[in-house]
DNA sequence: GTCTATACGTAGATAGAC
DNA sequence: GTCTATCTACGTATAGAC
């Protein structure tokens, strides 16, 4: 039988966490009661609190966290090579560090404006940070005069919607390996931009 | 003054719909109550179930005649002319429609977890159906032999994603015309299919 | 067709026992 | 650190007066 009192968890504040990145990316988080999040990692509701301060903590910290993870891995990736180089180390970092964070990456997308006003500028500028490092590689390639870009900052965007849009589709169990999938984006972006 | 009490509207049903569209875009469905549509239509809770039987119902009527404004508006704009000219008309269509419905497309792609399963159903039937359109206008390019696109269903919704992530950014104020918008996008997505 | 009033459930968050 | 109990507010939806 499980125990119903006392302390069971060095690990709640994980599990809390994981519980609410779960439910928020299934159901969106206005639909996520704390409730639902207790009953998912087996606490009563009143225990979250010593965890995390409100609900919108709770999301914002999770994204927080997504971002900082998905910028440091970026900059590792991207720093070296010519322009056509980092830019498909880019493509594939993008894709595959997305395919094992589904639920981040749709709460990242889908829960900006459930967000705070200050959390949204905090999370927002984030999210510029790591356009800027797309942006910085097809400005070089334009030095390098390798690529045919007309406007670096549309392009940014095109090129990060139509990755991220691999989300929507992939499944792990679907047809395409994740480095068929890269190869495929891969091809259409270097086209895309005159390679 | 105005009035508390009868009927003001011959037009209350459309005003209901406007504002649940608006809302709902800005806020999410699951943040909107039926009190803060009924605030912003300017009647009380209880008169808008004169107009929709519950929610649910509002959010899906609105996205389901958006789709089907969708589909027909677009069957339209492409079903005449080579495979290229095809994908010009599909590209510029999309941009175009798209631009005046920013509150419409965004629920139709933030909303859909909120939809209960029949309704979700119908709706992700009538979004393949779009896609079909351009993914027939990529194979007809295939088999005009014009188009390199190795795999037609992922290029489908990798343009898809890239021309609807233009919503994330353009306002109509900002620095480009939808003619300069068109234009770059089409650029791209030209050399991404290799013409 | 809209109002007021309300039924009934659940929301986020807190207090105090253990 | 977790529980139980609870506060207060608000949610959807309905009933019946006008």
């Amino acid at each position: 039988m499980a125990r119903t009192q006392g302390s069971h968890s060095e690990i709640t504040g994980p599990r809390i966490r994981a519980a609410a990145l779960k439910l928020f990316a299934e159901h969106g988080y206005a639909a996520v009661s704390m409730r639902q999040i207790a009953r998912e990692v087996g606490v009563q509701a009143g225990a979250l609190y010593n965890y995390t301060p409100d609900k919108q903590d709770l999301l914002f910290s999770l994204m927080k966290q997504h971002m900082d993870e998905l910028l440091e891995a970026c900059a590792d990736r991207v720093k070296d090579g010519d322009a056509t180089t980092r830019l498909h180390n880019f493509v594939d970092f993008h894709i595959t560090f997305h395919m094992g964070r589904a639920d981040e990456i749709f709460i990242a997308y889908m829960e900006l404006r459930n967000l705070s006003p200050e959390n949204f500028h905090t999370i927002e500028t984030l999210r510029r940070a790591y356009e800027d490092v797309l942006e910085a590689i097809l400005t070089a390639g334009l030095v390098e005069g390798v690529f045919d870009v007309p406007n670096p900052k549309v392009t940014t965007r095109a090129i990060i919607a139509m990755l991220t849009g691999i989300t929507t589709w992939y499944r792990p169990d679907g047809a395409l390996s994740p480095p068929e999938v890269s190869d495929l984006y891969w091809n259409m972006t270097r086209k895309s931009v005159g390679v």
